[in-house]
DNA sequence: GAATAATAGTTGATTTTGTAACTAACAAGC
DNA sequence: GCTTGTTAGTTACAAAATCAACTATTATTC
């Protein structure tokens, strides 16, 4: 199928179009890391980012994880339930407003966040080195401005 | 919750972490495109790709689609039947081989597409506006690379 | 200080996805 | 030309995401 087919119907470019991009990108940019947390852990995306997030940030509440991570509240509810389970982490529940709970990594947890952060460093290395210094810094940059990040 | 707080386990940086800003700038930049093509056509992300592949590229089968948008074929399955039920794209059984279809979209799917595209050019100046004209073309360069598209 | 509103987090119903097993058609080997 | 393997696409069942309604607690207002 050419671009000449006679059904092509207008001169927009899918392969140009930057969410589509950075979609293909980012699906296949995680792929790889994402087999090893699920075989090897069993968590899901969701967990990953709030283990990620309490291990890279230490102890925090929910409502926190979500605004950083940008996850909806019920997303979150769940994950700390499954994490919870796992016995990754611990509620402890705070003594001035006991609607709030404070989310923090178990031992396990720490032990599990310690393993899989040091692949995820070693993975984005092997990601970044096919361009250079220059080149990365600027995608990080864009990639921040365009997820407001910063 | 800060860097230097007891809690924090190591000096690994979420923030750096290219799947992560990858994933966080797809979600981020996809959002309000996404809004305007359910709200108005309640068309899913899926079938927003099957309809713009073969909106852009001309009539395809399912597994063209999805080897080129790297989609599961039970995906593209279920995106093909919903486009079919509002009629958006029709199937034609190929002559040669019995088990093939070459999905062609209709009249009302092509106008479909136009204005999804049309949207879409628009919204893709607009993310551009933020950055120089190289600066895009490297990120586009940057992206292609990291999803296997070039 | 009682009534109302707002917030943190959970739960339930529905939709969507993922995985595996399936059907139908074609291809290859003998 | 019949068995075996492969391919295109679908379907069934389980897992996960989404959305709205819920509980419990704190804040606000009169």
């Amino acid at each position: 199928m050419t671009q000449t087919d006679s059904t092509k119907i207008d001169d927009f470019n899918l392969q140009e179009f930057l969410p589509y991009l950075l979609n293909r990108a980012a699906e296949e940019s995680s792929l790889e890391f994402q087999q090893i947390y699920k075989d090897r852990y069993g968590i899901l995306r969701t967990e990953w980012r709030v283990l990620f997030h309490l291990g890279n940030y230490g102890e925090m509440t929910a409502k926190e994880i979500g605004e950083r991570a940008r996850l909806h509240k019920t997303k979150i509810s769940r994950a700390v339930h499954r994490l919870e389970t796992r016995r990754y982490l611990v509620r402890n529940r705070s003594e001035t407003d006991r609607r709030v709970e404070n989310l923090i990594l178990t031992q396990m947890g720490q032990s599990v966040y310690r393993e899989l952060s040091g692949i995820a460093e070693q993975y984005d290395a092997k990601l970044m080195a096919q361009f250079n210094a220059d080149e990365v810094a600027l995608l990080r940059k864009m990639l921040r401005r365009l997820a407001h990040m910063d």
